[in-house]
RNA sequence: GGUGAGAUGCCUGAGUGGCCGAAAGGAACGGUUUGCUAAACCGUCGUACGGGUUAAACUGUACCGAGGGUUCGAAUCCCUCUCUCACCGCCA
């Protein structure tokens, strides 16, 4: 969420940034600022009210003490009547700060400065590339082929499991998402990020202080017996840990790690975009997540991003990193990197990471802070980054490196794998 | 799932209607003492939203798991919910 005191004092402001992410609803700007007049004002007529009420009664148990019962009894009768009005400001005032945080929450955040015009991922920005594409071996084809050549994913199987979008990995193919995962973790860890293991059910506030709730609400699973969401990404449970917490800003960043399945609906989705890996309804990544100082954000962004384009390089394929450009960037997000890398046999980027800071956005939905020098309590900035999502990269690394021999296995995974090939 | 007990500040823990935003101890932080460490001593040690101020000082209101109720007045009494603990049942 944005704050109030910052959209009050940086108007024209925040309009212009909320235009450059392509978002229309400028009016909402305005009813924030118009409600959060009307809270106040009623705070006030309220607290005043509760002050005289409260004075009233400490007396009223003076005068009873002193034996006073008749002065007692008319300051009684003259609490009544403030309380008659105190009933209808306090519902007024619920309902205002209710409809407040519903207004703010519907707010995207702003994008950072250094983020780019457009309306669609065409106008992203490319900032780096690495890795040669290779030539196309003659007999190349799509990763679905070679998963059922080498029988290492069952795509029909999952269908009857439980239906599209569920794949049942098997055989080597198991086996080399399981090398994935331990080498991400393994490269993470190596790096200072520490080794979670968290739910992968997540209530509404956690939901909410991502930014995943209430908005984005279609993309995740709900479990209504329980009311619990299956996570879209470790970031829900991992940034949660610090929801409502206040921080020792000396113990800042905070650097985690963990490998989650991840659930999305992707209701709408349809076609070649969803052929084979390229879009599942579960699939497993391994996030990083950092809680940070306000100051040291965007350095630790670039941090973050070449932390993942270390751990992309490692497994020799080719990628390039792009700044999203306004209408393309998150809800919640001040500035996003994708990674994506190339699939030869589909001739398409496809993207792999997403590595961004979201500034006080989540930190102030969530109520996470720290307490600075002062020691006064101060939003922190969040970040997250996935390194990686796996069926992408294991779908590159398939068609990337056929050959008529068989597949190669990139160098660093080989000991996780057991094998340098599969044939 | 059943039965019982409980939920107070960073932690332990007192508080059963007004003097309680909350005793006491511990931890932490700042300082004094000390050759250093330890000990001792002094001080600080909630959050949110208002008012106020250049900023402070100061000040109002709310919060003792959450929500509602009784009362002139609630941490304290009542109701609902959530969670925790113990025992039983079931079970990886």
């Amino acid at each position: 969420m944005l704050q109030v005191p910052f959209i009050r004092q940086n108007k024209a402001l925040v309009l212009e940034r909320l235009t450059l992410k392509n978002f229309k609803e400028l009016d909402l700007v305005e009813e924030v600022l118009a409600l959060d007049d009307k809270r106040k004002k009623l705070t006030l007529e309220y607290d005043e009210t509760q002050a005289k009420v409260n004075s009233a009664s400490k007396e009223i148990g003076k005068l009873m003490a002193q034996g006073q019962k008749d002065e007692a009894e008319s300051r009684k009768s003259e609490v009544a009547s403030l309380k008659e009005k105190l009933h209808p400001i306090n519902e007024e005032l619920a309902v205002t700060e209710k409809v407040l945080i519903q207004t703010l929450s519907k707010l995207p955040n702003l994008p950072a400065a250094i983020v780019p015009p457009g309306k669609t991922p065409e106008e992203n920005i490319e900032v780096r590339k690495g890795g040669d594409i290779p030539a196309l071996y003659s007999g190349a084809v799509p990763h679905w082929d070679l998963a059922k050549k080498y029988d290492l994913i069952d795509f029909e199987l999952g269908n009857k499991i439980t239906g599209s979008g569920f794949p049942v990995y098997k055989n080597r193919g198991a086996r080399l998402q399981r090398a994935m995962i331990q080498y991400f973790l393994d490269y993470n860890t190596s790096k200072g990020y520490i080794e979670y293991q968290v739910p992968h059910l997540v209530n509404e506030a956690s939901g909410f202080g991502t930014g995943q709730l209430p908005d984005k609400e279609g993309q995740m699973y709900f479990v209504t017996e329980d009311e619990l969401y299956l996570i879209p990404t470790s970031e829900v449970p991992l940034t949660n840990i610090f929801r409502d917490e206040i921080l020792k800003d000396t113990d800042l960043p905070y650097k985690l790690t963990s490998y989650t399945p991840c659930f999305r609906r992707e209701a709408g989705s349809y076609g070649k975009d969803v052929r084979g890996l390229n879009r599942l309804h579960q699939f497993d990544k391994v996030e990083i997540v950092q809680i940070v100082h306000p100051d040291k954000s965007y350095e630790i962004l670039d941090e973050m991003v070449a932390h993942v384009e270390g751990l992309v390089q490692s497994l020799e394929l080719p990628y390039r990193i792009l700044r999203l450009c306004g209408g393309d960037m998150g809800f919640a997000s001040a500035l996003t990197y994708d990674f994506e890398v190339y699939s030869t046999a589909q001739q398409k980027w496809l993207e792999v990471s997403s590595v961004s800071n979201f500034e006080t956005y989540q930190a102030n939905r969530a109520k996470a802070r720290f307490k600075d020098g002062a020691g006064k309590p101060q939003l922190v900035h969040t970040l997250n980054g996935s390194s990686l999502a796996l069926p992408r990269i294991l779908a590159c690394i398939l068609e990337n490196n056929q050959t008529a021999e068989g597949i190669q296995i990139p160098a660093v995974l080989q000991p996780y794998f057991g094998s340098d090939k599969i044939v």
